[in-house]
DNA sequence: CCCTGATTCGC
DNA sequence: GCGAATCAGG
């Protein structure tokens, strides 16, 4: 695959989105990360609104140097539109606000779930990140916290377990096992 | 181990 | 110009 002009503006557009340079590869198709990457730096477009891996490159350079840097751009940093996402993510019950009077869908409210499990909830939210919507990737934990209606909300935002859309401990009290809520005797 | 982006360098 | 290999970090 080659960088045709309309491959190469797919990928403006993602990298300038957020998009992770595997999931822009994904995207593209016939091209690895790498690939991406490369090209991103080609581009010249490297550096966007803090990335996660980038911190290390773009705080210091470990072996090369010889990067004049050319001319400094004083180039503001573009803030992504935020988009009104609206993802359900199953809320942990807890307050039952719904802003825009959407039915709550079918929870678990707080049933029985662990004391271990809401403990360690609780724990987690303490060092959660507390990201933003925007924030959220395929690999953060989804798990929402607080009011959505207040300022104090926030997603947890810790590594997720592959495959699962939230943090190990949300994991937890997200995914009942069904053997701890069936116990109704018929 | 999973992931992230950055850089190098042979092609 | 391209991107795999490698690096460095979370």
């Amino acid at each position: 695959m080659s960088w045709t002009d309309d491959r190469v503006e797919i990928l403006k557009k993602m990298w300038g989105e957020g998009q992770s340079a595997s999931q822009i590869a994904k995207e593209l198709g016939g091209v690895t990360r790498n690939a991406v990457i490369g090209k991103v730096h080609r581009l010249g477009l490297s550096n966007r609104a803090g990335t996660t891996g980038a911190k290390a490159a773009a705080k210091d350079k470990p072996k090369a140097e010889a990067k004049p840097k050319a001319a400094p751009k004083p180039k503001v940093e573009a803030k992504p539109k935020v988009e009104m996402e609206t993802k359900s993510a199953m809320p942990p019950a807890r307050k039952a606000i719904i802003p825009a009077g959407q039915p709550l869908p079918p929870q678990p409210s707080a049933n029985e779930i662990s004391p271990e499990a809401l403990a360690k909830v609780n724990a987690v939210e303490k060092k959660a990140k507390k990201i933003s919507l925007m924030e959220l990737t395929e690999r953060t934990c989804k798990w929402p916290v607080g009011d959505p209606a207040t300022e104090d909300f926030w997603f947890c935002g810790l590594a997720v377990q592959p495959g699962k859309p939230y943090c190990e401990a949300h994991v937890g009290v997200a995914f009942q096992p069904m053997s701890s809520r069936r116990d109704r005797r018929r």
